[in-house]
DNA sequence: AAATTAAGGATATAAACTATCCGAAAATCG
DNA sequence: CGATTTTCGGATAGTTTATATCCTTAATTT
């Protein structure tokens, strides 16, 4: 159960536009050498997040990526949801409905319990996510991030912004 | 980000050992019949199940699978990782390094802030799954199990244990 | 001695992930 | 206007993982 690289990909990306200037857009082609990370294929990561409307986009020289929301208001479960899938971790396959033993036509009331515990751990996780803001790190990582580093990299990335 | 089936057949099966009486062994054929599914493959799930010492195993006509401990003494996390692994859910492959702003030889002295949050996530799942016990499970299952159900499991399931 | 069983290796198929390439449409800029 | 840059989506290919089956070996029971 490995979540995917794009998903790692995502939340760095979503913190370098977090810290971009209001209405100014980053390309992938920056966002991939920053990283260093494949042009094409961190592409899909950051279409993925457009489809959750979690950034907005612009075309032509000086177009690419920004957050559609303040930082504040983007969580991690919804980075993570857009590129990952909102699918639950556990998937039941009702296998105690083969029980040779079950009478015909029989019909389970609840979900199964096997099932119920798996989800609510799934739950737990996704409990955890929801409840860090992109905000907050940012704030970490303005706190951790050398400040020469951080100040920086926001010059590099803002000279490949148009 | 999606576990394996086998996983959902390790704790049914787990499910059905711990009801089994003191001393009796259930083999896989029984198990894959009861729940239909397929013999030659859920036997690898049970090996994972007896290399992570959960079960115990002998050989021989009678022979075939019994918990090594009590149920109250196995939870869900321990049959879980026995066949998912422990490998944890995210990996932070620290693209940050990869910043072409950063000082040759500079060196993180913290894991990267995103990891943290999304092994802080990982570590609610796995503290929800380790609070479970397999005896709660058969709690659970007793109560909601109609009596008859659940008796006439048992009685099919012990004319195949020898 | 014969039947049954777990264990593990080998193999085959299907699905998912990773990655690249290309064309279309839209925006910018000279 | 025309050239460039960009996102977006489709197509494709290679790699890895999951699913599934088969077979041999060794141990155990009857």
């Amino acid at each position: 159960m490995i979540l995917k690289s794009q998903v790692e990909w995502a939340l760095h990306c979503c913190a370098i536009l977090a810290g971009l200037p209001e209405g100014r857009y980053l390309s992938t082609k920056a966002l991939a050498e920053l990283h260093g990370l494949p042009k094409e294929y961190l592409s899909k990561a950051l279409q993925s997040l457009s489809q959750a409307s979690l950034v907005e986009t612009t075309l032509g020289p000086s177009g690419g990526y920004r957050l559609a929301r303040a930082p504040s208001e983007i969580n991690f479960l919804e980075i993570v949801e857009a590129v990952e899938g909102k699918a639950l971790s556990f998937t039941c396959t009702n296998i105690r409905a083969n029980n040779p033993c079950r009478a015909e036509g029989y019909c389970d009331s609840k979900p199964c319990a096997v099932a119920r515990v798996m989800w609510e751990a799934d739950e737990a996780w996704r409990d955890t996510l929801r409840r860090v803001r992109l905000s907050d790190l940012v704030g970490t990582l303005s706190e951790e991030v050398p400040a020469e580093l951080w100040r920086s990299t926001f010059e590099w990335v803002l000279k490949r912004a148009g």
